[in-house]
DNA sequence: CGAGAGCTTGAGTTATGTCAATTCGTGTGG
DNA sequence: CCACACGAATTGACATAACTCAAGCTCTCG
């Protein structure tokens, strides 16, 4: 069996996706997404533990997140790598390595995914009589330098026990956008993956986690987590010292 | 004296800019490049620890540093603040927060600085006719996106020193790029700036320089720099533990 | 020349990492 | 269906890198 499956495109209109409200043509008017429906020629589909792509690869697109989870990383030379995100479904992928035309991270499903493929060239074509895609692509890399930047403000100037309350908040949120409860949920990834992320060993994160539980902010079994007490945690991040 | 002061326009052509071929328009062909000349309309000069925009503050513009050093920053309720990136010239400033059209950082100018401004529907009007100009931004969006990633492999995988020599490393090639000594500069930041951007205190940035210098690395008085042993410093990065 | 900001250095504390042992959970093969 | 095996997570004891607090130094600028 292949890991890096085409599958069939019937219904990979942006114009009748359900993620459509979340990925690339939100905000646009219904009109203008409708002339989004020859972006998309093809879907892939990952398989858990398989690579989208590779750091060092030719980039000439982009990936919409459909369904699945997905992390990107830097690899290291010495084998070593650092997790750059964690990616949920209609979230874009690719963004970084625009550069010169080589992806500078790596994208690793953290379960069985699929993605809409979105090429640069299109992306062109495209926005030559849909204007506002240029905006639309211009507003989701900024919102990843922001991100980023979030990230940065954690591992720079957080605690840990902070950093975890701050990933907790924030895959809350996102999955609340995406329809799921926002206090009940089941993380992709392993206790490793976020220590990576997080700039912490998986001992400190299983502790962290401990605690939590023990303190009434949450309740976790493996990767389920329940969000008990989510006042406390934003005070735990806002409040520092 | 005002703080942030238009400045006469008369050479404000990225076409006759010195700056040209690290600026904007690098790799663009020339005769696209005069085709920018209609993009900067207004130069601003910021005095040193001058805001030139505030977090929140409304966007319109990019700004391309002609002259001097920014930083720009995450400013936390708080009080605090994380310092997410220092720009030399040539760099531009502002992308991210092309989201709700509202900075999602503080720049402050670390010197007496210039900066060409470039408003985002000009850059739309321009590139209806100058197509690689989209693709220009789009580079350097993925760009600042790749950089933020690196920091974040600095601030999530490596030791203090190692985080220090990275840094170092980061602004001998950048300065170079600028025509500078690649091995006897200037920083335009003091040791709590490194500190902040780093995740450090300023003690152990201090110990750090101290300890450099003492082992040969480098010699180092107050804010210059002069890298002795760059061997050395490449192999404390790439070979952790 | 004095004052203040920025930097350095030392001594002691602490958050987080390391190493190691144990448990838990899941999937596999007899 | 059970038992075993393996990877993932937890927990404890200990080590240490980096922080905190504090004192003193050194530029710079007025």
């Amino acid at each position: 069996m292949q890991k890096r499956v085409p599958v069939g495109i019937e219904s990979a209109h942006c114009s009748t996706c359900m993620m459509g409200h979340v990925c690339l043509p939100t905000g646009m008017p219904s009109h203008e997404i409708e002339q989004l429906d020859t972006l998309v020629k093809e879907r892939i589909r990952v398989e858990k533990g398989q690579p989208l792509f590779r750091q060092g690869e030719t980039l000439n697109a982009l990936f919409g997140l459909r369904l699945g989870s997905i992390k990107t990383q830097l690899d290291e030379a010495n084998g070593q790598h650092q997790i750059t995100g964690f990616f949920l479904p209609g979230e874009i992928i690719g963004l970084d390595g625009m550069i010169e035309g080589e992806h500078s991270s790596s994208a690793i499903a953290m379960e069985d995914s699929e993605v809409c493929v979105v090429r640069i060239e299109d992306i062109d074509d495209v926005s030559r009589y849909v204007p506002s895609l240029q905006h639309q692509v211009r507003r989701i890399m900024s919102k990843e330098i922001a991100r980023s930047h979030q990230v940065l403000l954690a591992l720079g100037s957080m605690r840990s026990e902070q950093r975890l309350a701050a990933f907790l908040i924030n895959m809350s949120q996102r999955l609340s956008v995406l329809g799921y409860s926002s206090t009940d949920f089941v993380m992709r990834m392993g206790r490793e993956e976020i220590g990576n992320y997080l700039g912490l060993t998986i001992e400190t994160v299983s502790r962290l986690f401990s605690r939590f539980a023990r303190d009434g902010l949450i309740r976790v079994s493996q990767r389920e987590v329940r969000i008990l007490d989510m006042v406390a945690l934003n005070e735990l991040v806002g409040k520092p010292c």
